[in-house]
DNA sequence: AAGAATATCAACCGCGAAGCG
DNA sequence: TCGCTTCGCGGTTGATATTCT
């Protein structure tokens, strides 16, 4: 491809934005005998433009079936978990979304969606949480903002439930800010993360009672109670928690302090070697939380299936089973099967 | 009111893949 | 198999609009 000129280069051809007389001629000429092939199409219609511009501007803007204007709630939940899953496939995501361009989603996604992820404590890139060791304090009011959008994302279950969960996340952002002040003191290299919640374990001493009560509202026994029930009931369910071992060391020299410093396998999946889910990079933070908007298949489908009435949402909940505990229940959220064939379904045809 | 800063989005560029002789 | 052409995609640019100071 090298010297490969570009297309205006050409006889000085017009480039910039089109003129209501080019998209009449270009939407008067396809209409009459269809695009054909681009590079001659300009000659033909007589416009003087490259077939290139000829195609971007039939494809974006002209083409009778696009959509115009805003994105509805949905249309945006869907893209944000459709690039979970597909990463910075625009035209992929366009594919699920009738009417919408791929130009317009990436526009979309890089004005709007990605700063709406940030805020949230997001990672664009892997959709997990970012993990920020200079900001504690900002990190956990992200994570708070997170727990309201599941909040929102509740509105279809009862009241109870999502109170509950937002409590829940409101509960497990308070740890996470614990977990990273422990990890900032310096004294943890804990064997496990449940280690740091436990009041009795060799992080426990770094931790005055008044910083415990006056931050984040945890006494020991609050504390102890925590650790006991989690690590008991919801021991799988902690996966996430887990910290790559890399991480477990304080940063060095080249690793970066700010959160977003991001692994380079995770940017863009190599040719060949694509991948449907957002890799688990071993620059994932050790202190993520469960994803809010899922970078795995099975949630990320979990949420389109619900967005699609496919799956009863309330399924995620039953407030009668006394058993199954506030954590339980998200827990169930985020890691609840989904039809296979309907998986396999959305593989196929991006792989295909 | 005006200039600066920021946001938006249409359009371009370069690359890789597919098609074809 | 090879080389050339065409197409489509994703990243980026830059003009314009909007908001801020």
């Amino acid at each position: 491809m090298m010297g490969r000129t570009p297309c205006s280069d050409e006889n000085g051809l017009k480039k910039g934005p089109w003129t209501p007389e080019e998209d009449r001629i270009l939407v008067d000429y396809i209409q009459k005998h269809g695009h054909g092939s681009w590079r001659a199409l300009p000659k033909h219609a007589g416009l003087n433009r490259c077939g290139k511009s000829c195609r971007l501007r039939w494809t974006n803007y002209l083409r009778p079936d696009i959509k115009r204007g805003k994105f509805s709630e949905e249309e945006e939940q869907l893209i944000i978990n459709l690039h979970a899953v597909l990463g910075n496939k625009w035209s992929a995501i366009a594919g699920h979304l009738p009417g919408r361009t791929d130009n317009e989603i990436k526009n979309f996604w890089n004005t709007h969606l990605k700063k709406k992820l940030l805020q949230m404590g997001l990672d664009p890139v892997t959709h997990r949480p970012r993990s920020d060791h200079l900001n504690l304090l900002s990190n956990l009011q992200q994570l708070l903002a997170a727990t309201n959008i599941v909040s929102n994302l509740t509105n279809t279950w009862d009241t109870n439930n999502a109170l509950r969960l937002q409590s829940d996340a409101t509960q497990l952002a308070k740890l996470q800010l614990l977990q990273n002040i422990l990890h900032v003191l310096g004294d943890t290299t804990p064997t496990s993360n449940l280690d740091l919640l436990n009041p009795f374990g060799p992080s426990s001493s770094s931790l005055p009672d008044g910083f415990l009560n006056e931050v984040l509202g945890l006494n020991q026994s609050k504390l102890q109670n925590l650790y006991n029930g989690y690590s008991a009931q919801n021991q799988p369910n902690l996966q996430s928690f887990e910290p790559p071992h890399q991480q477990q060391v304080l940063p060095t020299g080249n690793q970066h302090m700010d959160g977003g410093s991001i692994d380079s396998s995770c940017m863009k999946p190599e040719k060949g070697d694509e991948q449907l889910d957002v890799p688990y990079s071993s620059s994932t933070p050790f202190n993520s939380l469960p994803n809010l908007v899922s970078a795995s298949p099975e949630c990320s489908t979990h949420v389109l299936m619900q967005m699609e009435n496919k799956v009863m949402p309330n399924e995620c909940s039953d407030p009668s089973s006394s058993t199954s505990t506030n954590f339980e229940m998200w827990g169930d959220f985020m890691y609840e099967e989904v039809s296979d064939a309907y998986w396999k379904d959305l593989i196929d045809k991006e792989t295909n």
